[in-house]
DNA sequence: TCTATTTCTTAATACACCTTAAGATTAATG
DNA sequence: CATTAATCTTAAGGTGTATTAAGAAATAGA
């Protein structure tokens, strides 16, 4: 199955599509193939393409005024990643798309996005739904950063992601969980 | 000038709007007047309605395991509040939504709302636009307590909105920057 | 205006998490 | 392989913020 196959039995999943819709979708998107730490999308850019990870793992990240990086997102095969605050509103970025891993995108540009509403309406549906989760899942985090201890975070991440847990490296969960790598190891320890 | 006139007002700095889908409009949404701490959300109950602030001040809070209270955003005139999570998906609202002081509320029903857009096309331009920058200001908000101190991001709370600030007691205010009323006590004499 | 309630402050003590520094593992690369 | 680079751990000491408890100040209700 090649990554555009992919794609189509993910979009797949949440709407129908005719075997005529499914070659303009195929032709909207494009494919681009990145090195490990490859930078997909830097802050202070546009960020002009929704992304879709067919294989690989991305992490998007803020830098700070003291240059220290705070892990916003992380993406595996299946998942969307973006700084979609840049890419809804056409603002620069505040955020870094970078591959953990050798990494396959798909990509559509906003203004192919927006023609391909036009073509395949059922594409908008999938894209509404897409930004509402987007909104949920943040708002989950938000709540939760506040709300939590990073021992509690942390048991989350692990049953909600383990998967990731295992192919990212530590101090980046550190980063994502807002601690520090060495304060991560310590409370791995003791929950051992 | 009427609650409705406010929404009127408020909905013309984004969209343009003839005099019949005006009147439109402003048959389509509700006038509700709430008694300072009456609640117009509860945790558990799906959110329908979206929430105009046409005079008054709402907080919208989570509320932990332990009970204790966490706020998630303050509005004030010309404001939107609601749990938008529970509003898209239909699932029960994690957040309460309450007055602060006596305030009048225009709210429109999902189902309303869902014939109005198909009546006045500029209106959902109007709240793609609003959930949009609902979501870019929860990214603000998360980057920003996830790397900042209680110091600054208090300072940056005082700055962005002085007219809140005014209004609502500080121990709430210690809610939304995450930090013990105690504590932001300390800092406040501290600053001064 | 008086009283009750709400809100704010102070201060002592405690804990979660950070910083720094060093060394131990593990993984990547020539 | 050998070497370097990346990642993880340990430990000592420090800082930011919480907790508890009490009282002071402000506000609202009768």
């Amino acid at each position: 199955m090649d990554a555009k196959d992919k794609l189509l039995s993910h979009l797949r999943e949440t709407i129908k599509l005719t075997n005529e819709e499914q070659s303009i979708v195929r032709d909207s998107y494009s494919e681009t193939h990145l090195k490990k730490k490859e930078v997909l999308l830097f802050a202070g850019d546009v960020s002009n393409h929704m992304r879709f990870i067919a294989k690989g793992c991305l992490r998007a990240y803020h830098m700070d005024e003291e240059a220290k990086e705070h892990i916003v997102q992380f993406g595996i095969e299946g998942w969307w990643v973006n700084d979609l605050y840049s890419y809804l509103t056409c603002t620069p970025a505040k955020q870094f798309v970078q591959a953990l891993e050798p990494t396959t995108v798909l990509q559509i540009h906003r203004d192919t996005l927006n023609e391909l509403y036009e073509k395949v309406p059922a594409i908008e549906r999938f894209y509404r739904l897409k930004f509402e989760k987007a909104y949920v899942a943040l708002q989950d985090r938000t709540i939760n950063s506040m709300s939590k201890s990073a021992e509690e975070r942390y048991l989350e991440f692990r049953s909600k992601y383990r998967s990731i847990e295992q192919r990212v490296p530590q101090y980046m969960i550190a980063s994502y969980l807002g601690i520090t790598p060495e304060f991560l190891s310590a409370l791995r320890k003791k929950i051992k």
